[in-house]
DNA sequence: AGTTGCTGCGCAATCCGTTGAATAAGTAGT
DNA sequence: ACTACTTATTCAACGGATTGCGCAGCAACT
């Protein structure tokens, strides 16, 4: 339960509509924490009810109208006393991972033909942290340590990552050139 | 929606009860894709209902019987359709991770208590992964080379964590050090 | 004698999350 | 002209997941 916090970390730094916020978590906080458009709108009219955040209304022409959502004081003490209790330990669902763990039942092609997709996308997210990351220079890197230091874990995440990607490949090829009679389930 | 593969997968191998799987879903599939027992049970249920599983009653004495499942041909038809389509994205649910990102709010003491022992725990965890990889010697590397590409991604990965814990106390100690004024929130 | 912990199963309530859709107006491309 | 995409919010339905509880007996420790 901390889609919450993962709002109130962001509207910490700046005013934010429910769009903004979507759009940070495909990216940014993504990396950490996901949510679709309709969770983050209804957790900001959670906030709102409990009063951890308010909102502006501002009407715009061309575009639709929107409300630009900031953190109130209660939301801060809220945020404060979450970062004090021990975090719950992350929940992990990797589908593509319980397919590798049944990969006797697949066959080699289509296994590696799905590691390309996924490296493409790891090499892909690798390049936006790395460049992000070097856009924060040392001195604003102090400022910004926090940002700094959780695009170090999504670039470390990639490079493992990709790393291991590279070990399936070696050892599928390996097994290939050498058919050794695979039974059907071990 | 595949807890159910998860254990479809595990039931390839052997028979197993419901307290087995979440045995193993405590640990080894655990780093791929965690459940409860209520989940687990509850997951088996269906599952028997769509007969992709079947089980046999086992009386115990000492002991409360129980239920031993094993995998159907449909089940196992179910899972093989599975595998051919593209796995969904993983979830990502670090609460951790938030609360770095959430840095600024927090003291440095109350961040170094938690990373530490979450480093013990990544660190036991590299153990058991290490050793039981280590117990697959080559030949049976072939055999069960599934299970060890899994056990090298768990490893890489607490490597990787293990890693970025080292960067954060190094950049927690220097700017101790350099105590520049740090603003409430930036 | 009492507590804790392990083996083993299960239900109910609630909450979290996903899927799918609707609305509405502008802009950019074919 | 038509299609597709972007900005911006919201609702409804369903299914997945967590929390809390309950039963039951044995083993082991204190």
């Amino acid at each position: 339960m901390s889609l919450r916090h993962a709002i109130l970390v962001l509207l910490q730094d700046q005013e934010a509509s429910g769009y903004d916020l979507a759009r940070e978590f495909a990216n940014s906080i993504g990396l950490v924490w996901n949510a679709t458009h309709q969770q983050i709108y209804l957790e900001l009219g959670k906030l709102n009810d409990q009063s951890m955040v308010k909102y502006r209304h501002i009407p715009q022409d061309g575009k639709p109208d929107k409300k630009l959502y900031r953190i109130t004081d209660e939301g801060r003490d809220e945020l404060i006393r979450w970062l004090r209790k021990p975090a719950a330990p992350p929940r992990i669902r990797d589908a593509f991972m319980v397919k590798i763990a049944g990969g006797d039942l697949s066959d080699s092609a289509s296994i590696l033909r799905e590691l390309d997709d996924q490296t493409d996308l790891r090499r892909e997210r690798l390049n936006t942290f790395e460049s992000l990351a070097s856009k924060l220079d040392d001195t604003s890197r102090d400022r910004d340590l926090f940002t700094y230091l959780t695009l170090r874990r999504g670039i470390l995440d990639q490079q493992a990552w990709l790393h291991w990607a590279d070990e399936v490949r070696s050892a599928l090829k390996k097994r290939e050139e050498q058919p050794v009679s695979v039974p059907t389930s071990v």
